[in-house]
DNA sequence: GTCATGAAGCAAGGATTTTGCTTTAAGATG
DNA sequence: CATCTTAAAGCAAAATCCTTGCTTCATGAC
């Protein structure tokens, strides 16, 4: 029985809080079960009966952390509107702090519940963008292939090798995932 | 002051036997420092002073697990050469195994090393295969490329998403990295 | 207004992690 | 070959964290 808007939601919300809270005053090194149960006012088998322990419970935080809040922006162009998400993604994922919540969000995640829940995030926006493009009749890729050729490789090296990471990087993916023979337009689930 | 072959290196064989042997018995969720400390005939206090805690322990052993222990196979053209790496690499890396083997190495990496050294791997085996794919006077695409076209979208995929990787996969990725246009030449590092 | 239920609080017990000090072994030095 | 130096391992106590059974509370249902 979900209860929303009751003690549980408090709960997770003040945990929550706690955990954001915490993790810029004292560094993730220092954050405990015991210390963010208590900054939240909470037990801390609180914590550990919903949530496990303390790595589920930042990934849960992290994914919250890489929501997108907004759609993307129109640029009146597949080509303009991918550019500037693909940066600003970028931008985001590849700092210090962005690079941190992806790990969190792959860390504590048993059944890999979290990691589908981001990549879920990056199709969504990619997706109102090619609406967008469909909608001016514009030629385009689909979400599947926009992923391997555009979201995975800044994810590759922003997980494995994070150096050097700067937007023409990022340009450079966009402008060949577009230059690709048109044949992209088909289905390509693996 | 490095000693290998001294006693150091005979306790950094034990213990990583040990991680291998327990993961193997007991499971990772039971998995312990002490228990693992027990079996490999050590204090506890040497594993905590010599890798911190689990997480990072089990990211060395996982990254031993996830070095090539032989050059990419000769299949007399570099599309074929890429073919066969690429869906063992596939095969290898998206089993349950290799895909906790990964996240493992990833996972309790503090200063992204181990990370790094995945990706090194990777860019060697494909470097021998270019390099004989250069000896036959073939054109080919350069490492980087490659990292980006087939590495990253497996990667992602495996991290991700890790449902439906087939070899067929493997095979199109392959096919279109060397598709795209020959101006692929040139270095593209980020 | 009372009840049923899922979640939180509490507290004791057990396990893990940290830490200061001591001991050991490998290599350097004379 | 004996001795010295030093980094790492052993030991043990203390602190901290994690687990768990039971109790209490708040929420939504009847």
């Amino acid at each position: 029985m979900v209860r929303p808007g009751g003690r549980s939601a408090r709960v997770q919300e003040a945990v929550h809080t706690a955990v954001r809270e915490l993790d810029a005053e004292v560094g993730r090194s220092a954050l405990t079960v015991p210390l963010v149960a208590a900054r939240a006012g909470v037990t801390p088998s609180t914590v550990y009966r919903r949530w496990g322990d303390l790595q589920e419970l930042l990934s849960d935080v992290a994914v919250e952390h890489l929501r997108p809040d907004t759609p993307p922006e129109d640029h009146g162009s597949l080509a303009a509107d991918l550019q500037h998400w693909a940066e600003q993604f970028l931008e985001e994922t590849a700092s210090p702090a962005g690079r941190s919540y992806v790990r969190d969000a792959l860390l504590g995640d048993p059944d890999g519940d979290n990691a589908g829940r981001c990549s879920a995030y990056a199709a969504e926006q990619l997706q109102v963008v090619l609406d967008r493009a469909a909608q001016r009749g514009e030629a385009a890729p689909d979400v599947e292939t926009l992923l391997d050729r555009i979201v995975a490789p800044m994810m590759y090296r922003i997980l494995f090798r994070p150096d050097g990471l700067e937007p023409p990087y990022a340009q450079r993916l966009v402008r060949e995932a577009l230059d690709a023979p048109a044949a992209r337009q088909v289905s390509r689930r693996p």
